[in-house]
DNA sequence: TATAGTTGTCTATATCAATAGACAAATTTA
DNA sequence: TAAATTTGTCTATTGATATAGACAACTATA
């Protein structure tokens, strides 16, 4: 029902071109593993036939994925899956960013891009349980593994009781050693609320996408273990690269 | 950082049209509350200059989103918003569809589109603990809220255990009283896996979407409380109707 | 009742997206 | 080597997308 190179999945005067759509479908099924990494894609005619298009319109599709280093196309040879399937994120009670790709990735981490001092606004306010316009610490990230921009996100601490998280953060690129001098030995993941949206030009730029992908987004509350609220973040992925696997809090 | 309208986020050449992106950004935008119900969007002029791009662009996103019932215009006086905001589908360890939507909807239910009986492909039978080939029966369903889809639904049992599903599902109405017909008083969904991609033709008709939308996709296994895998499902959630909301399990 | 502000309609033009067909270039297979 | 298969390039045409400008129609307000 999903994910197979299906025929019955074009549509016209969407919004959304015809070759865009054919490259998701083709991501679609390589991140499902439909393809194994090297494997040859069905020849242009035959896709071009499969979504009832012009065969130009495939090599459209197949020229953005090519682009995009998905694909290898070889003239009279074929064309050929060259990245492997998404990683698969976990988000549970304790989602850590580095322990949650181990085994799938052999590096990640964190680069810290900014961060400021503002007055809370009011979803800030009311996930850390704070005043409106109280005093924040924003910090935004970038998480990498293996070279590739898998997340990027916002995170707010309280100002007063976090003051120099940030230099922490810049100094260990990671939140739970950051966290670890303030006090904080475990957090939990109190909520998550999950959507999905275009990439906006904000999200092709830090995450490396091409324009019309899509990114899931993510926006959670890190309490500690006796359920005081210690970090509010908004966090996107790219929904190419990566799949949200919510495991057992 | 996220939803308002804001300028810095049209791409062009991207396979997903000007119109379209900006669509998405009113619908995201009314989705996340900056627009309440019946507030007056900005007028196009004003749009037009804030995404940098031709009134008459703006147009055909705002004609779209009348078309799709999101939207009121009227000559002279402005354009307004009808629809509320996302419904937020709670996914935990007990997720049910009826309790899940309780306090936001005043109607919901879910029907039966069709059942079959099936050999189970490789990740059902991988989902269930079965053999590939094995006999499942699987449960096609659409959840309603208040008269509009809110999820489609394929879900697959084993057919030994639970021949009939399909009969006690088409006459009650909820997936939760069928398994108690077979002594499940209990059930707790282990595994989560969450995706998202454009709208398909199907998904298009079933949800009742426009071209171009974006669907949330959910692949998870229910368990029995000592973990014996009883439903494989596969989910589609209308992004610009739902959030998936992640509480503890 | 003017006037300003807003949506609706029209014409014209340029560019992107998609189709159609033909043939070249490279590789594999018979 | 010849034939079949596959990707690459070119020309031409059509329809959708986007821009530009002008003005009509309607509403609210000074």
């Amino acid at each position: 029902m999903v994910g197979r190179l299906t025929a019955d999945s074009i549509e016209r005067r969407s919004g959304v071109s015809l070759w865009r759509q054919i490259a998701d479908k083709i991501l679609h099924a390589i991140a499902i593993g439909d393809f194994t990494e090297n494997a040859a894609l069905p020849p242009e005619v035959a896709l071009a036939e499969r979504y009832g298009v012009n065969r130009h319109t495939v090599r459209s599709a197949i020229s953005a994925l090519v682009q995009e280093g998905v694909l290898r196309a070889e003239q009279g040879r074929g064309t050929f899956v060259l990245s492997r399937k998404r990683l698969s994120y976990p988000i549970g009670a304790r989602t850590r960013f580095s322990t949650g790709l181990q085994g799938q990735t052999t590096e990640r981490h964190i680069v810290l891009l900014a961060s400021s001092v503002e007055p809370a606004s009011q979803r800030v306010a009311e996930g850390l349980g704070l005043a409106r316009g109280a005093e924040v610490i924003r910090l935004e990230t970038r998480g990498e593994a293996d070279g590739r921009p898998v997340s990027r996100a916002a995170g707010w601490f309280d100002a007063r009781r976090f003051a120099g998280i940030d230099a922490a953060m810049a100094e260990t690129g990671s939140i739970t050693a950051s966290l670890a001098r303030f006090g904080i030995d475990d957090y939990l993941r109190q909520s998550t609320v999950l959507s999905a949206r275009h990439a906006d030009a904000a999200d092709l730029a830090d995450l490396d996408l091409q324009p019309g992908a899509i990114v899931l987004v993510t926006v959670a509350v890190n309490v500690t273990p006796d359920g005081q609220p210690i970090q509010f973040s908004e966090s996107r992925f790219p929904a190419e690269r990566v799949e949200l696997k919510l495991s057992a809090l």
